[in-house]
DNA sequence: ATAGGCCTGGAC
DNA sequence: GTCCAGGCCTAT
């Protein structure tokens, strides 16, 4: 379940489903885990936190859920006793009496007191959250400019999580292609127009991709996110009709439009 | 800046 | 089986 906003869908999916019932089931697949089971039972949830693509389940006794899903790891909400048949690893499975979370696949988890969790490697270095409402154009314009992030290709900037926290593959092609921009430039060498255009589309992507309820289509069949670019290849372009390409960069999968794109 | 590895599931 | 992927870490 990758990026930012698909990440924080879940967060209030499972917020939603949790409450502040006490917790009548607390079970976690790694050993090293286990032994916070009792401690948790019938404690409460008090809030479910995302820091880009990472989650945080808060508990009541103080603890925290560290859970990043990576490319794999898949949320699900369920009525109480009605776990699901599937091939995928359970990981983590939190229940009131009525509604049960269950994590699959992830590989990335920890609990975390308030020591560990300012200590952990990557809480401590993610850049400001994307989806975060108080965070302006203004500040991402500022962050652009600022060392080092100012003379660094986007190509590589829009994917590091200490830039800006909550961006991936699919926004940063979609962002680049909004803000009519090359992935290879940089922002030290961009006019006072593609800066405004840039810090705009960084922040109203991604928040559009939230409002559309992420864009994975398999769990939002009704209406995803429009992407515009991205797994496009060999098709039109919307705006100007050129045909978009597609190729890698940082060794990711990148799309682009070479009419709106210079 | 880039390559490779890790982890997992889905498409083929 | 093979390859690819919306991620991220480490080594170079």
């Amino acid at each position: 379940m990758p990026e930012g906003p698909e990440i924080r869908r879940a967060a209030d999916q499972l917020a939603a489903a949790m409450g502040d019932k006490p917790l009548t089931d607390v079970w976690f697949a790694f050993p090293q885990l286990k032994t916070y089971e009792p401690a948790l039972l019938g404690e409460t949830i008090n809030a479910f936190e995302t820091r880009g693509k990472a989650l945080l389940t808060h508990f009541s006794n103080g603890l925290t859920l560290y859970s990043h899903n990576q490319l794999y790891g898949v949320w699900r909400v369920v009525p109480t006793g009605t776990e699901p048949q599937t091939n995928r690893q359970l990981r983590v499975r939190l229940a009131n009496v009525d509604q049960t979370i269950l994590l699959y696949s992830a590989s990335d988890i920890a609990l975390l007191n308030a020591d560990t969790l300012a200590a952990h490697p990557f809480l401590q270095r993610v850049g400001p959250d994307v989806l975060d409402v108080t965070l302006t154009e203004q500040t991402v314009r500022e962050r652009l400019l600022s060392a080092p992030f100012r003379r660094r290709q986007f190509s590589g900037l829009l994917l590091d999580q200490a830039f800006l926290a909550g961006l991936g593959n699919y926004l940063r092609v979609e962002i680049l292609w909004h803000a009519g921009l090359l992935a290879q430039h940089r922002a030290q060498d961009l006019s006072e127009t593609q800066l405004d255009r840039l810090s705009q589309a960084m922040l109203a992507v991604p928040r559009l991709s939230y409002k559309m309820r992420g864009s994975m289509k398999k769990y939002h069949a009704e209406a995803a996110f429009r992407f515009e670019v991205f797994h496009r290849q060999g098709k039109k372009c919307r705006r100007c009709g050129s045909i978009i390409e597609k190729g890698v960069l940082s060794s990711r999968p990148f799309y682009w439009c070479p009419g709106c794109q210079k």
